[in-house]
DNA sequence: ACAGTTCTTGACCCTTGGGTCAACTTGCCT
DNA sequence: AGGCAAGTTGACCCAAGGGTCAAGAACTGT
């Protein structure tokens, strides 16, 4: 590979980082290569895909942190904290940087490194979960599934709040997790309940204009 | 107004009633006119915009069974079992129906009517849980915003959950019921757990390819 | 320093969806 | 029956986003 390609590519895996940050995996890729200073054409030219472009800096965006989380998660005494630290960590990153909220909710089946990052994300969930009910904490019912599928639709809910009221998910995590535990503590929400103007702006968003 | 006008209108309205409660209230108006037999120009001609068109039918789509959920929501003894009717009841409309899903949601704040219904349900709703907290039968802080929002969610989960596992979203309501109730009954949630693959394929549909 | 390879560019094509309007048809009133 | 207003049509415009490729620019090895 010559060295201007080199350096091309550089430049786009670091606007890609950029905008994954912004705007999540899906921004338009013309606008990756404007902001890189490149012709998209150079971008479809060292990349081909959506998905290369994804495997290539989507480690450094994401992986490290959810490791984080996870471990972090383990490394608690009671296994109850530890499974409530991982859920309210792993929305709080979906809420502060919308390439992770991306990431955990796995679309873009193509991009290898991102399905690993997922599996891996999975695993640790799991051994979250099942440590959390062998302690007869969580009700034993709960799957890593559905966690999933809380991710997912958190990862909608975070960034339809995003300018409106950035904290209001926790007010959902807060539910499930008061729903899960099989002897709730009963704690206020760590968030103000929304105003009806707020939720008029947020519904606008939820699937509305992206 | 000709008679062909006319008659024109009203193919127009029950092909919108059809395809809105299809594929939700934002399948693109060619589509609505195609169905209907008649140009797309004649449906700019007679309704101007999407928000008057779905004006003209939402309410038959929509308000009575809203309405209906709500009222024997209150008609319950126990406040409790009212408020998780309702909750439910409303997710279920939801998921057999996107019209619904897209009314409850309250995007297009131009058309009056379905704001009106909006409004309509977000009152019946602060009564079904008030009277739940006036109980104490459910946690004093929640709120109608609240229910709202996780409304909101579930009308996207209930879209990308609908050909793989209709009722997934049973599970996610279940979780939510048992964290606001003050003395939750642990009963099992009525849906299965999902396989991997299931999440896999409703992972790609959440606020994926709509 | 120049040939030859590699790389870049931007004009171009595609699709989807919203929206407009001149020219044509058709219903309705006299 | 005929004329005119009312209604309809579909070709056309726009924008966004994905993707391709011939022509030209720029590296690099000798």
């Amino acid at each position: 590979m010559r060295a201007d390609a080199q350096r091309n590519a550089e430049k786009l895996r670091a606007a890609a980082a950029e905008l994954f940050q912004e705007r999540g995996l899906k921004v338009p890729l013309k606008e990756i290569a404007r902001r890189a200073g490149v012709s998209h054409g150079t971008l479809y030219n060292l990349f081909g895909t959506r998905e290369a472009l994804i495997d290539e800096v989507v480690t450094g965006l994401a992986a490290d942190r959810l490791d984080e989380a996870a471990e972090h998660a383990l490394s608690f005494e009671d296994p109850r904290e530890g499974f409530a630290y991982y859920i309210e960590k792993v929305c709080e990153l979906q809420a502060t940087d919308p390439a992770v909220a991306d990431v955990v909710s796995g679309r873009f089946p193509a991009a290898e490194c991102l399905m690993a990052i997922c599996g891996r994300a999975q695993d640790a969930a799991t051994r979250i979960i099942e440590r959390a009910q062998l302690a007869g904490a969580i009700r034993p019912d709960f799957t890593s599934e559905d966690l999933l599928l809380f991710f997912g639709t958190n990862a909608l809910l975070a960034r339809a709040v995003a300018d409106t009221a950035p904290d209001a998910w926790r007010r959902q995590v807060a539910f499930l997790l008061q729903g899960l535990d099989t002897a709730p503590a009963q704690e206020a929400p760590s968030a103000a309940p929304l105003t009806g103007q707020q939720v008029y702006d947020v519904m606008g968003r939820l699937a509305g204009t992206p």
